[in-house]
DNA sequence: ATGAGAGACTTTGTATTACGATGTTGTTAT
DNA sequence: ATAACAACATCGTAATACAAAGTCTCTCAT
């Protein structure tokens, strides 16, 4: 996969990932391979500066919370009232982006 | 518009405007932005490095030529054979990425 | 109790790339 | 000759995905 083409998605997918519910990273990895068949596989550098920004941003708000299996406390991220503005935004500019392409490329 | 939008498409982008004729640098930004209706204005800080750099990767071939209408000369490219195999390739990655995108999104 | 291991998270450094700004060159018009 | 212009070139900067290495907390087998 092109990892250029993943850059100034990455905020979008993410986003769209944590709206449903609270999640926590490693499981955005897991979901966003999940819904996309296999295509995306985020690796830790590109997840985990992704949220920070995202978070510093005002866009998400992460807690860490104890799973129900036990283990290390994990940090639940879900999506502030600014970040649903924002996805809703790069919703429309992902489509917008898209439908010039698809024009470009016909 | 989101520039990181653009990251991974530029190459794309040109390869495909410049594939059916041969075309130079400032015509290539006006098909660019006819085509996507406005969406696309490319600066020239983004073109002509960009230009370089699929010349120089061997995608493309340019030559200075002089128009009919007089002026400076002009860069005139034209796809290579490289160039088409790349293009190929380019469009079937956007594809299989627009999919990975819509399922994660739908 | 203790050490090994695992899972989740963090951080640092690097390469790529779009872009703004500035400069250069050659041509034409005044 | 000078100014204006179009096309092209280049440099520095910021943003960002990513690989790699490290940290921390808990669990489990010994």
């Amino acid at each position: 996969m092109n990892p250029n083409l993943l850059k100034g998605n990455l905020d979008l997918i993410l986003l769209a990932i944590i709206e449903p519910a609270a999640i926590y990273g490693s499981e955005i990895t897991r979901e966003a391979s999940e819904r996309s068949q296999g295509y995306f596989d985020f690796k830790e550098g590109t997840l985990y500066p992704a949220l920070h920004r995202l978070e510093k941003a005002g866009f998400i708000r992460g807690a860490f919370q104890y799973l129900p299996r036990g283990g290390s406390p994990v940090k639940f991220y879900e999506l502030t009232q600014s970040g649903k503005k924002e996805l809703g935004s790069l919703r429309q500019a992902q489509q917008a982006f898209g439908q010039a392409m698809s024009r470009l490329l016909s």
